[in-house]
DNA sequence: CTGTTAGCGCCTTCAT
DNA sequence: ATGAAGGCGCTAACAG
């Protein structure tokens, strides 16, 4: 049907083996033939057969990707980053969307296979407890994006230091003279059991303790992770008897949900409230929010990295490697009034 | 390396062609003898290679999506309705983010290839007039979601007629007895050629026209797609010395800027500044925003139907689908004052 | 340096 | 209903 190797070896005179040495840049030919062979490829408009190449190299050359990258935009940061490092290669990225633990678990079984693909990037999707082993031992190469669960270090991971970032965002408050700081977040138990809000809740009550700043339940909210629901709950704050002169959010999102309630009680942002939120997605510079900055891009950059070097059997033990979280400064945090 | 047809044919005292009926759920396989190997695949953990698979069918088994997804919201969900198709099928969703021309037009001419694929979905992305032949003459089905373009009636198409969705969300403006109506959008020359923004300005001064309105120029702005740039065009229009008491924004992350403007100026909406969006995302709904709905996860569904039929044969001719848009009222549009 | 040949793992006639 | 054999397009020894 199209035009294959044989077509190129026969038309430019030359043996099979010529042909797929030229193709794959081996020294062994000759300036001259590989020039002519050359020549007659581009006449063809030949193109080698992916999968024909696949089988007889033995690999997939194929990395997957699974992630329940819909629900927010950080999982399409890191997206990004990862398909971008994919682009000068030869491998494809094959994506697989989870939006429930169902999906998970089947693909957190099927995905990693030998027969399906070289390598495989899990983000933000700690698996179960039984999963675990096999997936530790799976002979195609995985790396964890974002899971800092405790037990995974069996496994590649590229991780994020919630606890530090929490503290840091808490700190960051504190010492603008805030005593009383709220946290706001998503609930701490998800049916994907992220930790991500559990871990910088931990980093806030290290920050109070730190700073000798008691410890108040109700200045600690959680629910679903919507702009809708962080409104709610932090209108529910800032009626508190004592309300709190500061909130940090455990993500960008929820933040602008506490900027609305803001706004609906007429509080002004930072001379009456003070707001940092934690990712720095694209619209928090839009609106000048404080934040903390994860390298969401980077992460997925990173993640390919450590794959890739993990299929070309580097590593015999699992890596870890930390992504630096950072304190982004803009109009939303001040001293309180 | 590891267990293939032959270990399973052995161990079952059978022909390679006999597993081959049982995994390919041939009739001509007697009972006892497909029970047999059905047992042994399940004890050996016996999975065909797709690989070789692949190339023994002389197909991919590969769809592959190009799409620029990551900078707006719909064209996440048009992603999800189009993986959400793919699930429980064969094929393997292989992605292809655009994010420059450069990109776009490399992979115009590189994805679509018998080799690599079985069929293109292109999302949102009308490809330059040169590069329009070989796509319409590609062996391989490809399938244009949301792409207008008046120059694409020889591609396969599923279209959303943002005419007729300017021109309703403008009537909906009207009919509630507003005279001074607006219309803020991107430019309507992009790097991408997107053309919905000129064409719901189009449906906008349709509908002006035969409700008798006349045109003003100065209630039409454009520019850069972000929430911040649409707040200080909606700031803009809302200081001129006969504000309008209504603005049509092309998307809702626009819409949402013309509400902060509204809210910067003290105007409250509905009541002083009626606002309707388009898309219908998820923010939408949270914040109670009038839009006009596109069935943006359906959309993707109904592509890769098509594509699938197109893979299949059927079609000789290119097929064009309409997607239907629908007002979606809220709580941002009223009478005005 | 170059050509020949034997697989890679599976599907599919073609006999039986 | 089943098995044997050829072929999908390419790569990688192995000879020369």
């Amino acid at each position: 049907m199209s035009v294959t190797i044989r077509d190129v070896a026969k038309q430019a005179g030359v043996g099979l083996a010529t042909v797929s040495r030229v193709i794959n840049n081996s020294p062994l030919v000759s300036a001259a033939t590989r020039e002519k062979v050359s020549r007659i490829i581009a006449e063809l408009d030949y193109h080698p057969n992916p999968t024909a190449r696949r089988l007889s190299l033995g690999k997939t050359l194929t990395i997957a990707v699974v992630t329940p990258f819909f629900t927010r935009p950080a999982f399409v940061e890191r997206l990004r980053g990862i398909h971008t490092s994919l682009i000068d290669t030869d491998y494809d990225l094959v994506l697989y969307n989870v939006e429930t633990t169902e999906r998970r678990d089947a693909y957190m079984r099927s995905v990693p296979r030998r027969e399906r693909v070289d390598g495989v990037l899990i983000v933000s999707l700690p698996p179960r407890n039984e999963d675990l082993i096999s997936l530790a031992n799976c002979p195609v190469p995985i790396v964890m994006i974002d899971a800092n669960h405790p037990s995974l270090t069996m496994l590649h991971r590229i991780v994020i230091n919630d606890v530090t970032g929490g503290q840091c965002a808490t700190e960051h408050l504190i010492a603008l003279g805030h005593q009383r700081v709220a946290y706001l977040s998503d609930t701490f138990e998800t049916p994907f059991n992220f930790t991500a809000s559990y871990d910088r809740y931990r980093g806030y009550r290290q920050a109070l303790e730190r700073a000798g700043l008691h410890y108040r339940p109700e200045y600690v909210v959680a629910g679903e992770h919507s702009h809708a629901v962080a409104r709610q709950m932090a209108l529910g704050l800032l009626r508190l008897p004592e309300p709190p002169t500061a909130i940090f959010a455990a993500s960008d999102t929820q933040a602008l949900g506490v900027l609305e309630a803001a706004q609906v009680l007429g509080l002004r942002v930072p001379e009456q409230l003070s707001v940092i939120g934690y990712d720095d997605i694209e619209v928090a510079e839009y609106l000048g929010l404080t934040t903390m900055r994860q390298q969401l891009f980077e992460s997925g950059r990173r993640g390919v990295a450590l794959l890739m070097e993990a299929i070309a059997g580097r590593h015999a033990d699992p890596v870890c490697e930390e992504m630096p979280v950072t304190l982004v400064e803009r109009r939303t945090t001040a001293p309180p009034a």
